[in-house]
DNA sequence: TTGTAAGCGTTATCAA
DNA sequence: TTGATAACGCTTACAA
């Protein structure tokens, strides 16, 4: 199993020309007549001969690699984001590098640096927490960053985010069209900006309208979640509704209500975060307020690019607008106040 | 914005060392004084020294990549794997690079070749179809690959795949225990060997118990499954169960049945693919067949990492037994046959 | 333990 | 349009 790798140089020896043709052909940069062409073409294709990006890297300076980190490879949010910019990326001739901080502070800062050994372009990045790691900051005026969905609000940085609180009022808005007047947020980490933006927006829509919201921090993961919830839902009043800020405490939200028998949309109407099939796939489908993930991911690349290319202001674009599918787990209040 | 990139030489300099040194210091491959090793790593932190991989490599020729192409990146089944994967990657000092080919055959060709540039030590591949993209054959016998899912017939390649037959017999044992004797299957494709498998394994149990099982297939993607479904439904007596051969088609299967009104576990049982969150976040949790991703994921990483050492004949793994997760998705068969 | 210098495969420059 | 050659940043013999 001999690692014998084709070079550029046999292939120039089997064709008859030289190694500055072979490039040619392959990278296009220069014109190559047609025929020459296509026996380099052939004679390569015989002898299995695939293009070294280090060299090539090595000689021209452009790797034309984009690091796409995020902190949880589990969330589809992060994936169907992910997907989206791979798209724009090929299309733009970069690759993309796909790499998990695994929501961990210390596994972020070891990627980044693993990254930057890769000698990238540029690095789209939703970081673990708001507190932007520190290598980002050190790089942030020599090389093209853009974080997406955390640190936004850190100076000095492109970002792409959300309106979140418009998002949180959009919801409390249609709950308190329904009458409901007391709203359980269900918050992954209020540490992060969005959620308390999300959650900002329910309590004043909430309480223009006559009504209050309390506020549970459940954390990120779903089962862990649900126990959290449970123990709050336990030691207070049964709200009316329930607005889950993030896909996993939709998650959380929705298991806890299964394990005590609640009705969705009868026993207390919920709101969930994003929309993914699995929210639609139930008899009483969720309603959900529904991030523009597409959007995001195609800002994100324009915002990156241009910034790869030329160095001058542009205009960044405004928080992008969510929006809800309203389907019926969201339901007039009723009587359900007061039973837990 | 210059792109000012630091090379070992500046450090060397800046360290007043030769570049070897420098070297041995990051690469730890060579005895370096610990206080002279202090000292040019400060300097390097200084100047914002990072390795340059593609150098490094292309004079080693020890690139440490290992891709890993997935067909569907929005596909839980698939990121799970990719996280296992790279946990183990990483502490064997490799890297992995997640490639998407999106259920397609043309851009799998694509891919597998973008990524042969990288001169990865060996690769991972959960093809789109079990029809082997002919480059890996071309590969097959210089190149370290593992092919995990589908493709696993195909001799010649190191393939990593769970017991398909077995959980399919597991799911109709457990139904056929509930007295089920009409089981629908909901396949997504067959002509995928594991989903035939899957089929197989259901129709001879249930067979042996004297009922009978029928198939539909209703394609990769959860809406316009549920439509295919939803026919099927039309013009069909309806089963007292059915068995969803895939995380996709259980999606497909649970929405339409919530289209319909149907309830799950009373109406009609339903044994779903794969385990996720969402599965139990209902108040009709789903009896799930749960395919060992971490057992799969760390069998694949030895096999590839033992083939990318030496070069002997190595024991293969057996096929991965399933796991089945009862819930209240499955109850007794009464009287829901012919409602239809 | 540290330094010197050659060379990995490619592309850019310059010449033909 | 094509060819010869130097150089990219690093590692690795080998020398000191």
């Amino acid at each position: 199993m001999a690692k014998q790798r084709v070079s550029i140089k046999q292939v120039a020896d089997a064709a008859g020309v030289s190694t500055a043709t072979v490039s040619n052909v392959f990278s296009g940069k220069k014109p190559v007549k047609p025929e020459l062409a296509e026996h380099v073409r052939k004679e390569a294709e015989k002898l299995g001969y695939s293009i070294n990006r280090a060299a090539s890297f090595l000689r021209s300076g452009e790797s034309g690699i984009v690091p796409v980190l995020v902190p949880d490879l589990s969330d589809p949010f992060y994936t169907s984001l992910i997907t989206e910019i791979e798209s724009h990326a090929q299309l733009d001739g970069y690759e993309i590098i796909v790499a998990n901080s695994k929501d961990d502070a210390e596994t972020e800062r070891g990627r980044i640096s693993a990254l930057m050994s890769w000698q990238p372009e540029g690095m789209i990045v939703v970081p673990v927490s708001d507190d932007v790691p520190e290598q980002l900051f050190d790089l942030r005026d020599k090389f093209p960053i853009v974080l997406v969905d955390r640190g936004t609000e850190v100076e000095g940085f492109d970002t792409i985010r959300v309106d979140n609180a418009e998002a949180g009022a959009q919801a409390a808005a249609h709950l308190a069209e329904h009458g409901h007047r007391t709203v359980l947020i269900v918050a992954s980490d209020m540490r992060l900006h969005g959620v308390r933006e999300r959650s900002r927006g329910v309590v004043e829509t909430i309480e223009a309208a006559g009504g209050s919201a309390e506020i549970v921090e459940v954390g990120p993961v779903p089962k862990v979640g649900s126990v959290h919830l449970g123990r709050w839902l336990d030691a207070h009043q049964m709200p009316t509704a329930i607005f889950a800020v993030t896909d996993m405490t939709t998650l959380a939200t929705l298991t806890c209500l299964a394990e005590r028998q609640f009705e969705v949309g009868k026993d207390v109407s919920v709101i969930g975060f994003d929309d993914y099939p699995w929210m639609s796939a139930r008899r009483t489908p969720i309603t959900a307020i529904r991030q523009p993930i597409e959007k995001m991911a195609s800002s994100a690349w324009t915002m990156l690019k241009s910034r790869m290319s030329k160095d001058d202001e542009f205009a960044a674009p405004k928080p992008l607008k969510c929006t809800m599918e309203i389907r019926a787990s969201t339901q007039d209040a009723k009587l359900t106040a007061g039973m837990a």
